[in-house]
DNA sequence: GTCTTATCAGGT
DNA sequence: CCTGATAAGACG
């Protein structure tokens, strides 16, 4: 009966569709099915067709011909995704332990999506005779208007629903409508066109329709025009264009416009690569290996090394992908590529509208675009022809996916590189542990460059004691010497970078009497005062509460701000240096779109002589004037709960530092600590990577955490806290009985259920079941959480699995 | 995701 | 023995 076969993957996301149907091909779609298109399927007992993906095509099946239903149309005339995709897809499946629809989706934008409703209406003059007491009580709901059956669903709660509305259907009382949404919303104008030019001035019938008759000879006069354009000019109303169709003479259809013009652009011409970047460069092209890490200190010049890299493989009829960490994606940078590529350039990040993303999606696919430029989503673009990923910056957080599924992208590079074909170049002033470590076992080549491009030196950096201050008498938190050179800075008309990773003005709000903390009442989590607002902001819901004179819980007066943020240090610096202009840049001052490339074009200009800022400003500014880097408190990164403080800490501090002496002056760092013999802040100092990565490593090693072994972490979130603690045991149970023999051969180690470290957020429960595994054991051990958390139903209980990610 | 069937408590 | 609520299972 069916000469082919499909393998479907239904787009719902529901524990036990959590796998490929097969559906039959009957000989009229022969032709247009394919892996990788959309197709309209029957499923179950459902009403609805739904929505399912190819992902197999074959010519045999297992199952009997008369248990497999038709795929009833093809939604796609070209694949949205292609197989390498597919591949991949399947990969971060097992991988990131999700479910196939979760990584399928990831290759396709979220607008793609076909649906159908179903549209009750009761129809005119309805007899209320011979109807049966159901038939009365759906009649009922209906009540006179068009509605949807998933409303009249909820109020008849009986599961006979269907067959009463069939019976009233075929009584002719009611009207069944199915709507289909194809999902492709493209952005469409409206184009009136002359079509028939000689009969249109003789015809009598115009001579009384003085409207039909102007817009006539206006599309005389342009042949093809925007219907908006015309109405406008002409002060026509639609009426008068529908008749002229109904008539003949024009015709009016729809033409998808993507929003996507063209900007002038004056092209840059490439730079001449010094010996060391020379040597990068045809060290990639050259070998056979794939994947590359690109270790260059700040200012080595990677970018133009990806530019030229990027360049031989367009020029190989080739396309490539780069990724750059979320925070940099700013007109500048897209801009500085737009310089030498000019417009074939598509661009992904997440403040594009859903359409948005989808026409630049399809520009992709459609091989309008050579390069794909954006954050780590960027990754899964259709492009045909794969050349060079690039991922800059490899070792940003923002790589990893904080949502299902959780992939770290700089994985998926990897892994896409291997499957397509393609070189992948990781490139970082301070790459990852993780990725340092898969160089040194051989998975990726090391490339190195050891000096900035300019001959410009690397700055000093000088760390201060925060304990000797505190004993020479100053109790401020900036120290003598970061006080005075900053004198000096202003003093040259040079400029200053303060950094501190934390907003708000303190970090909490403190009663001294009875030591109660505010909180956020949704979130387990001191609130942060914000000076210039005057009010507390809980940091990870963003409540806001006006702070009392008195604490709410034993009304004592003597309420006291603790710990240092942004904001208080810029009120200080103000008072200590009323001449200079001061700015703040962090999440609060950049709630409007403009902010950030406003304060970006300031100080540029040198308008702004101190720039204080959270993480925001470590990133990628390249300003030649600015000399001074303060750090003022290196410890709140250092003492993080996580394994990888260590190394977030170095990675941080040394970006900061290298905002510092980007030009022909010599720069100077101050980081001011409580721990100055933490090994951390000494390679930090002597802007020694390898002193660092060495010895994390063996502290990595030692306590057996990644790269050495995986964790696997299991947050279960829910609103209901009881059922939340009962849940969580029983699974804890459930998994700890599956993984029993790893257990005991100490392969695995699984630690009870513990309360996420901010236990409440929006008031939502978080508790966590962490799994260190071997390598070798990882495969069981993520078999066993899909039986135990994927598989199974869990009401009111949200779940997240994350693959040695950390959380919160 | 949607629908059907099984099961059980509670009421007639 | 009926009813309603809820959990479990199947869909190709």
């Amino acid at each position: 009966m069916y000469s082919k076969y499909v393998q479907i993957v239904i787009n719902n996301n529901s524990k036990s569709t959590d796998r490929l149907y097969t559906y039959g091909v009957l000989e009229q779609l022969e032709e247009k099915v394919a892996v990788g298109k959309r197709a309209k399927i029957e499923f179950g007992r459902n009403r609805k067709t739904l929505e399912g993906i190819i992902l197999n095509v074959s010519y045999q099946n297992s199952l009997e011909d008369k248990k497999i239903k038709p795929v009833i149309d093809v939604l796609d005339d070209e694949p949205i995704i292609k197989k390498e995709l597919i591949k991949l897809a399947f990969w971060i499946r097992e991988r990131y332990v999700c479910r196939y629809i979760e990584a399928v989706k990831l290759m396709f934008p979220s607008n793609l999506k076909y649906e159908q409703k179903i549209i009750i209406k009761l129809n005119d003059n309805v007899s209320r005779l011979n109807l049966t007491k159901k038939e009365l009580k759906v009649i009922d709901i209906i009540d006179n208007k068009s509605i949807d059956i998933n409303i009249i669903k909820k109020q008849y709660k009986s599961n006979d629903l269907y067959s009463i509305i069939d019976k009233l259907e075929n009584k002719n009382i009611i009207n069944v409508n199915i709507i289909e949404t194809t999902g492709k919303n493209k952005r469409t104008i409206k184009v009136v066109e002359l079509v028939d030019v000689r009969n249109c001035i003789e015809d009598y019938k115009l001579n009384n329709a003085r409207k039909q008759f102007e817009i006539i000879k206006y599309l005389l006069d342009n042949k093809k025009a925007k219907l908006s354009d015309i109405m406008q000019n002409l002060n026509a109303s639609l009426s008068s264009f529908k008749s002229l169709e109904k008539k003949g003479f024009i015709q009016i259809f729809e033409k998808s416009i993507i929003n996507y013009k063209p900007k002038k652009i004056v092209l840059d011409t490439k730079k001449v690569l010094n010996t060391e970047q020379l040597e990068c460069f045809k060290n990639i092209i050259d070998s056979k290996e794939k994947a590359f890490l690109l270790h260059g200190v700040t200012g080595s010049g990677k970018t133009e090394i990806y530019m030229q890299l990027i360049e031989k493989y367009l020029n190989i009829n080739m396309q490539a992908i780069v990724l750059v960490p979320e925070i940099s994606l700013t007109p500048q940078t897209i801009e500085r590529f737009e310089a030498r590529f000019g417009n074939r350039i598509a661009v992904y990040h997440s403040k594009l509208t859903p359409r948005e993303k989808y026409e630049q999606w399809e520009r992709v696919l459609q091989g309008k675009a050579d390069i794909v430029i954006g954050a780590r989503s960027a990754l899964f673009a259709p492009v045909k022809n794969l050349g060079i990923i690039i991922i800059d910056e490899e070792h940003e957080e923002s790589y990893k996916s904080s949502s299902t599924p959780k992939y770290d992208a700089v994985e998926v590079a990897i892994k896409r590189a291997y499957i397509e074909n393609c070189k992948v170049v990781l490139g970082s002033a301070t790459p990852s542990v993780r990725t340092y470590y898969l160089a040194k076992r051989g998975y990726l080549k090391l490339l190195e460059i050891k000096n900035r491009v300019r001959e410009i030196s690397m700055p000093e950096i000088k760390i201060i004691d925060m304990r000797e201050e505190l004993s020479f008498g100053n109790k401020s938190f900036i120290s003598k010497q970061l006080y005075n050179d900053l004198c000096n800075v202003l003093n040259r008309k040079e400029q200053a970078i303060l950094f501190l990773n934390r907003r708000g003005y303190s970090n909490f709000v403190l009663c001294k009497e009875c030591g109660n903390v505010i909180k956020c009442s949704k979130c387990d989590i001191s609130m942060t005062y914000h000076a210039d607002k005057k009010l507390l902001i809980c940091h990870y819901c963003g409540r806001t509460q006006k702070i009392a004179s008195t604490c709410s819980n034993c009304g004592s007066s003597s309420i006291k701000q603790l710990g240092i943020g942004t904001q208080q240090v810029e009120i200080l610096i103000k008072k200590l240096f009323p001449q200079a202009n001061v700015r703040r840049m962090d999440f609060d001052t950049m709630t409007e779109k403009d902010s950030y490339s406003k304060i970006y074009k300031d100080f540029k200009k040198q308008k702004i002589d101190i720039l204080i800022g959270t993480q925001m400003l470590a990133k990628g500014l390249d300003f030649p004037n600015v000399t001074l880097v303060g750090v003022i408190s290196a410890d709140t990164s250092l003492n993080l709960p996580f394994y990888n403080a260590n190394e977030k800490t170095y990675q941080l501090l040394t970006q900061v530092s290298g905002r510092a002496g980007r030009g022909n002056k010599k720069g100077r760092v101050y980081i001011q600590t409580y721990e100055p013999e933490h090994f951390t802040i000494e390679a930090v100092k002597d802007n020694s990577y390898d002193f660092f990565i060495n010895k994390e490593i063996i502290l990595r090693k030692e306590f057996a955490y990644p790269p050495f072994i995986d964790i696997i972490n299991i947050s279960t979130i829910s609103k209901y806290e009881d059922s939340l603690k009962k849940i969580s045991t029983e699974k804890y149970f459930k998994i700890k009985n599956i993984l029993k023999n790893l257990i005991e051969k100490r392969m695995v180690l699984l630690y009870k259920p513990i309360p996420n470290s901010v236990y409440k957020i929006n008031d939502e429960y978080r508790m966590n079941v962490y799994i260190k595994s071997s390598k070798k054991s990882t495969l069981n051990v993520k078999k066993a959480v899909r039986e135990v958390y994927l598989n199974e139903d869990i009401k009111n209980i949200k779940i997240s699995i994350n693959f040695n990610n950390i959380l919160l």
